[in-house]
DNA sequence: TGCCCCCTGCAG
DNA sequence: CTGCAGGGGGCA
């Protein structure tokens, strides 16, 4: 499900609720959802919590880290105690908690409670300490953070031509090329960008670069700004829906017409994955 | 680089 | 019923 704002919109929405409480049990409801030992995090303080790509990472204070991917179908969701009474948005929204999807439950001290809920058990929460976060591969293999410093359209460039006979849109979904994008977001970056998503890396030139970055960091901005896009799963840490696909140029909106244009956004398959465009913006 | 797979549920 | 879904790992 999350891409990078989605993910984000979480972090943003739970880091209030849980900084300096501490866990006291965690009760793992499917084993695979969880990997590590549940013990080492009951009884530690939550000191701060953290976004890397598409993971969400909560500190704790014995210096271990529970790092979440929610993969397609995750969902992270605080429900305080206090708020519960007379009713919680979360409750309200969602039904009552936890259920059928639910993997993993985090208790707190103050009775307050976090759900790991995932349909389809792809996700996962991972139980790290300083060592397992510096030398997992899919962590230390990631490229550079799209909204922070230092990410421009030179570096998208370089790190891109490591594919240049594939699709652009395809090439944006390695992890290692720019942490974060994911399916939705790719195909709004082809569109700002007004690059054909076919269209080969090796084929753009450097004008193409910079509108392709300009398309990675608008789409991701964007999203965040909207609180997330909620196709099917997507809610934040308070249980919110996100309201970007309303404001999508071409996600979701295949055979409605382009708003900019008017022709109708088509959608295709790319390296297995929907992808959305306009054939009279994008070429 | 291109499948197939991990799962569950929903729309067509 | 088949196909499809915000991801990514493992295999040739």
């Amino acid at each position: 499900m999350p891409e990078l704002p989605e993910v984000e919109t979480i972090r943003r929405t739970l880091e209030g609720n849980i900084i300096g409480k501490t866990i006291t049990k965690i009760e793992v409801l499917n084993l695979k959802s969880f990997h590590g030992e549940p013990f080492h995090a009951e009884g530690q303080k939550v000191l701060k919590t953290f976004r890397k790509a598409k993971m969400l990472g909560i500190s704790l204070a014995n210096d271990l880290t529970l790092l979440f991917h929610l993969k397609m179908s995750g969902q992270v969701i605080y429900q305080g105690e206090k708020k519960f009474v007379g009713g919680h948005p979360t409750t309200d929204m969602l039904g009552q908690m936890p259920n059928k999807s639910t993997r993993v439950v985090f208790n707190f001290n103050d009775g307050s409670v976090l759900f790991f809920n995932d349909q389809r058990k792809f996700g996962w929460v991972k139980l790290m300490n300083k060592e397992s976060l510096n030398s997992d591969r899919f962590l230390t293999n990631l490229g550079p953070e799209p909204l922070e410093e230092g990410f421009n359209w030179q570096l998208l460039r370089d790190n891109l031509y490591k594919h240049k006979k594939t699709p652009v849109k395809v090439a944006l979904l390695d992890q290692t090329v720019v942490a974060g994008v994911g399916n939705i977001y790719a195909s709004e970056a082809c569109f700002i960008a007004g690059v054909d998503p076919k269209r080969l890396i090796g084929e753009l030139t450097d004008r193409e670069f910079i509108k392709l970055h300009k398309g990675v960091v608008e789409s991701l901005e964007s999203g965040i700004k909207y609180g997330g896009s909620s196709k099917t799963h997507f809610v934040d840490a308070e249980g919110r829906k996100g309201v970007f696909l309303d404001f999508a140029y071409v996600y979701g909106r295949d055979k409605s017409p382009c708003k900019k244009c008017g022709t109708g956004v088509i959608k295709i398959k790319l390296g297995g994955r929907g992808t959305y465009y306009c054939s009279s913006c994008q070429s």
